[in-house]
DNA sequence: AAGCGATTTGCAAACGTATGCATGACTTTA
DNA sequence: TAAAGTCATGCATACGTTTGCAAATCGCTT
């Protein structure tokens, strides 16, 4: 009944040495046909499958690669979670799953590393780049999913990242939003501590300020759809000097966003106020939304990442950094051009 | 750098035996408060962190449970993962996550098999229930998560499960639907050959039939996002004996369903057509969808799946079948009641 | 001071596999 | 036919823990 048949048990009713049934399991060893075919028949009958933790103990490779994420309920991070897996898998390697809501990122960290994982992916926005770097101290290696870590000359530490282009893709949307006649433009930031928030507004207050624009409001939405909920009410429950447009710091965020304006506020999207967001999910598509958004080229990111996690494993201590390029997918939430307005910042 | 110090390295530091140091990270063993704080400070100073694959090999307890999975774009399986994953973890578990989309279902078996899980949660709708019980034969608790296995008399078989209770809730939704009114009334299936379809499909038919009504259109969306628009362009393309409301087998095809019904049909929903979907996804409730729908309590289903676990971790190999109840969550996709038609029916 | 029970400690044997090394079998070549 | 080479196999050790058992230490009581 239990799982108790091991490589031993095998051996002696195939009549050979464990070392044998060891190497009939093993691709790439020296065995005869006709051994490893007596084993497999042996091994069949008892219902013989080779134990992975005491493989793991000796060849010190656990084939496990430890995941940490939170927000799953942004739609984003499932898809990036079954891709991953998917991908991984490929490589013959298997996903111990951490989710770190909230806090107890310490004992996220002890745990993984007890573990014995091979390698380590952070897409959790909330872990502090600190606890990236104690992993990669314990050799490990780690590579860090849509989130940077501050390289300064003096720190450079051994986690590679992945990130889409965050900067230009905000840029885009400023470019986008000016283009169409916006002026009065707001930003409803995600977790303030994250890099992906810093780059994405850095790049579209940067952008703006080249257009001659100021950011005309901002609220902080912590990338939460509550958080994103309170920042519209805060920034459109009041009509006065009301802004026309808003860059959302992600779709998820962007949704809630467009509920608030439409429900509670009765305001028309895009005829009173356009809404860009960031990431798009496969909800930015929906029928009801429509949402003009900058995609983050999951595929491409997955690649990157699991090819990082290669170069690593093979022992390449060498930390890289790979910047995706990003798309703006333009769709029925921001305002066709205006002609008069058009024309007025030609002439400027 | 490398992870390699071990409790062997602690003890001579410390100048203790290796098992005082064991002992020291082991709750409940006897050791003296000094040495205990010997080992500590010792192993603080090395970095040591006990190797869990070790651990688990002389314990023949790995704490980690298998969680397979699949159609994480179903919003429903996130949510499931992420506090499945929270409940485990404070029970001092693990997830190893297998996500088998389209097919594989020997290889995930395979490879879970051999990492030795103490447990296995089955969450995918595809897994065929002959997987479910090879692993319960060799010997490893299994509950299957929403989805059940046909229980003959001759073949009980000790996989626990549990499970909403589908066929009442798609009983509310009949009553529901013909409380308002309806009598032309489709149904969209999921997956045919899983037992959420199953039972709610039949629920739903047998309880339209003891109110005298028969399903008047059914088409299969396969539980995918595009399968149910092409369901709906099946059943509504045609605006001939078209139904007046539908029933479909979760949330995620039921928003597809409102897509293609508004925004390619011109359809009003609820004016010219009622929806209810399953589940209850956090998309149900948003502003643009408000879907009245039958809901899943995850939390509850969570609770009783470890719950399930616990019990079979602790020997105990009676396997055992929950079911939960369901509600049903009006909101904004189903019409009024219409006063004529309530009549009619009362004379019926 | 000695004896006794309770507690702490170390020794050594597992757990199930991979693998270097030496030996044996078998094939090739001269 | 013998020597040299190739390939297959078994032996024994190691991986880093836990844990039963026996020895040792401690704190008390008489």
């Amino acid at each position: 009944m239990a799982n108790n048949v091991t490589s031993l048990d095998v051996a002696r009713l195939a009549q050979v040495s464990q070392s044998a049934v060891s190497r009939s399991f093993t691709p790439g060893t020296s065995v005869s046909d006709a051994t490893r075919e007596k084993v497999m028949t042996a091994a069949k009958k008892l219902g013989y499958r080779p134990n992975a933790i005491a493989r793991s103990l000796i060849t010190k490779r656990s084939r496990m690669i430890g995941v940490v994420m939170s927000q799953l309920d942004n739609q984003f991070y499932p898809v990036v979670l079954e891709k991953l897996s998917q991908s991984l898998r490929e490589d013959g390697y298997h996903v111990l799953l951490f989710i770190n809501d909230s806090q107890e990122t310490d004992r996220v960290l002890n745990e993984i590393l007890q573990y014995q994982v091979d390698g380590i992916v952070m897409a959790s926005t909330v872990l502090s780049s600190a606890l990236a770097r104690d992993c990669a101290d314990a050799g490990i290696p780690v590579v860090l999913f849509n989130r940077m870590t501050r390289q300064t000359a003096n720190d450079l530490h051994p986690a590679s990242a992945v990130t889409s282009d965050n900067e230009s893709g905000a840029r885009m949307v400023a470019r986008h939003l000016v283009a169409r006649g916006h002026q009065r433009i707001a930003y409803i930031a995600g977790l303030e501590q994250s890099s992906t928030n810093a780059d994405r507004e850095r790049g579209f207050r940067e952008e703006l300020s080249a257009l001659g624009i100021r950011i005309h409001a901002r609220a902080v939405g912590n990338y939460s759809f509550e958080g994103a909920q309170s920042a519209a009410r805060e920034l459109f429950g009041n009509a006065q000097d009301r802004s026309d447009a808003v860059f959302v710091g992600s779709d998820h965020m962007a949704i809630a966003v467009m509920d608030v304006l439409r429900m509670e506020l009765k305001l028309k999207v895009p005829q009173d106020v356009s809404v860009v967001g960031f990431d798009n999910v496969p909800q930015a598509a929906w029928g009801a939304y429509q949402l003009t958004t900058v995609e983050q080229p999951v595929e491409r990111m997955i690649e990157a990442t699991v090819s990082l996690l290669r170069e690593k494993l093979a022992g390449d201590v060498q930390a890289r950094t790979v910047t995706v390029p990003c798309a703006l997918i333009e769709r029925g939430t921001v305002r066709p051009a205006q002609v008069d307005k058009m024309k007025k910042r030609r002439s400027a």
